[in-house]
DNA sequence: AAATTCTTTGAGACTCATTCTCAACAACAT
DNA sequence: ATGTTGTTGAGAATGAGTCTCAAAGAATTT
């Protein structure tokens, strides 16, 4: 935690940003989960903590880091984005239609073949969003 | 025209549902180009045409259709949707971060490996969200 | 430690896509 | 043609996210 204090001054410094209480609880309540978060359920639980923030602050925050490859963003089509540690490695995710359940996975054919895809389609890749819908087999699920 | 007049009509009778010279004129719209367009596109479209017709109605119809598998809704993470005609095959698409491009694809093998990699994880696959964003080569992208 | 500088924060106004409300309208069956 | 009931239009409402600006507070200098 305090080698993680000293991390993100570091980082922030370097492009001519300081450091805050708000930014180092935001960033420590992320990497504190592997879950996906909205803004609100950011917001709330900082709240609860005592943590003195705004709403401004969490969305202005969490852009920052998104931008500095600190967090990672996802739109799960939802209208609103989710928020993640960058802690874990690069995967993609399967969401239950039922029980909203998030599951992580990570196929290296299909993301080799998504840069056969772009070459064949004249594109240069960056960035993909891959996100499988369909029906869990939990028994805490719903549907089931 | 006139057959997809019929047509229309029908399918939404088997849901208690009419047909009226707004929805029909929508869905004509669509199915006139392969574009991907988002509402006020579509909306300005029929405005231009002469057609009596409100945002709401847009919004509306192109829900319903979208929930009779009419046409498709596409989510490129711009912040609103984008909806494509129903008589082209299942594609994903690939966007150009400069120009916005938008590039139709699709692979076999990947489709393939989506569903081994959802009952890899106890899903039961319902669709996916699939896009990939990158620089496209084109001599008019404002990147070259 | 205090002063200085310049970034950051908080509160609320604002934007924009989309949804909702409800009275007027118009398909469609008989 | 009439009645029943689904549909439309206009504008209000919603909700996520952005913007504004004065007050607060990091970091640096003295
Ligand atoms: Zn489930
Ligand atoms: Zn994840
Ligand atoms: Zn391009
Ligand atoms: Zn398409």
């Amino acid at each position: 935690m305090s080698s993680n204090k000293n991390n993100l001054t570091k980082i922030l410094k370097i492009s001519g940003l300081r450091n805050t209480p708000q930014r180092q609880a935001i960033l420590d309540e992320l990497n504190r989960t592997r879950d996906h978060r909205d803004v609100e359920e950011i917001y709330f639980s900082l709240k609860k903590k005592g943590i003195k923030v705004s709403r401004a602050t969490v969305y202005r925050t969490l852009e920052l880091f998104v931008n500095h490859y600190l967090i990672r963003r996802l739109d799960l089509g939802e209208g609103k984005y989710r928020y993640e540690s960058r802690e874990s490695d690069h995967h993609d995710h399967i969401v239950c239609l039922d029980c909203n359940k998030i599951t992580e996975f990570m196929n290296n054919r299909i993301e080799e073949l998504q840069e056969e895809v772009a070459q064949e389609n004249g594109f240069f890749l960056k960035r993909h969003v891959h996100q499988l819908f369909g029906h869990c087999l939990n028994e805490t699920c719903p549907n089931k």
